[in-house]
DNA sequence: ATAAGATATCTCGACATCGAGATAAGATTC
DNA sequence: GAATCTTATCTCGATGTCGAGATATCTTAT
């Protein structure tokens, strides 16, 4: 840390921020690559786990992905038989995704890890400096939402 | 903000921090897009223009992108007539990347405006909070790069 | 000087993602 | 009830990225 006394510039913490979201991300890959799962497939599982079976495109919007990718990446966890689709009664539009047996226990135990790497990542932060960042970084992502047009922000 | 009295568990630290980081990505790119602009192509100029001609493989090492990546990268800039490659006088292997006329006033107004939108985005944050989070964003991002075998960590 | 190893760039094939448009079905309006 | 609008999913083609391997060149050891 050569830059004790510095002011932080806006595309300084912008550089850091990303380069730290990307490593972190490479680094969480890394613990659910070796099983052939890529970070969307993750956090589609992810989102089933946590919240139940969902329509296709209610997942799309958790994990920010477009339509036609959501279609292959539930494609991708069928063909594996880690998730099912099942046809809605009142809506024969829409497709429920939920997890298998097996995609639940394997989802169960990745997530367990992802936890750890998770908590190891953040391990040399106080509880205050976390909370600063939290809202710091809400802050900063709720400009970045408003300044997009096509974005739909929620003032809530 | 209805957690305000929560502890910030590190997952959730976590997907803040990606959220955020991709927000200010769309952001941010919203404002080259339109010139035909993709991120990767704008670090590359970005970094061309702070650092000056660069070997392909330098270049590669800063904006984080694979070999591969670097060569269609170059050729787009270069087709663009934005950047000119040049054999290197003392290795015949290596080719330095310089930017044109063109290209060096092409970036110089879109990195202004850049600049611009970061300063938008972190506006709302105090000096101390920005230290703060850029001090813990390098500690999670040092952790995680640590963490993963295959990266060179200085610890300069 | 030669052989073996390292390095810089490029080529190729695979793949995840996306936008736009197709299809089908629910919701609304008249 | 038919026409129109909206929504959910899928298909298709294009694109950016990557890993692995090819090629050329430099470096090092012998």
């Amino acid at each position: 840390m050569t830059d004790e006394q510095n002011i932080v510039s806006a595309p300084r913490l912008w550089l850091v921020l990303a380069r730290t979201s990307r490593s972190i991300g490479d680094f969480i890959e890394g613990s659910f690559n070796a099983q052939g799962l890529i970070l969307s497939d993750f956090m589609v599982l992810e989102v089933l786990l946590h919240k139940g079976p969902l329509t296709i495109s209610v997942i799309g919007e958790k994990v920010l992905l477009a339509s036609a990718s959501m279609t292959s990446a539930i494609d991708r966890l069928e063909k594996r038989g880690l998730v099912r689709r099942k046809n809605c009664a009142t809506d024969r539009r829409t497709r429920y995704v939920e997890l298998t047996d097996e995609g639940k226990g394997f989802i169960e135990e990745i997530y367990a890890r992802h936890e750890k790497d998770l908590e190891f990542v953040a391990a040399g932060l106080s509880e205050a400096e976390r909370r600063t960042m939290y809202e710091g970084l809400k802050k900063m992502g709720l400009a970045a939402k408003m300044a997009v047009p096509t974005q739909k922000c929620k003032t809530a």
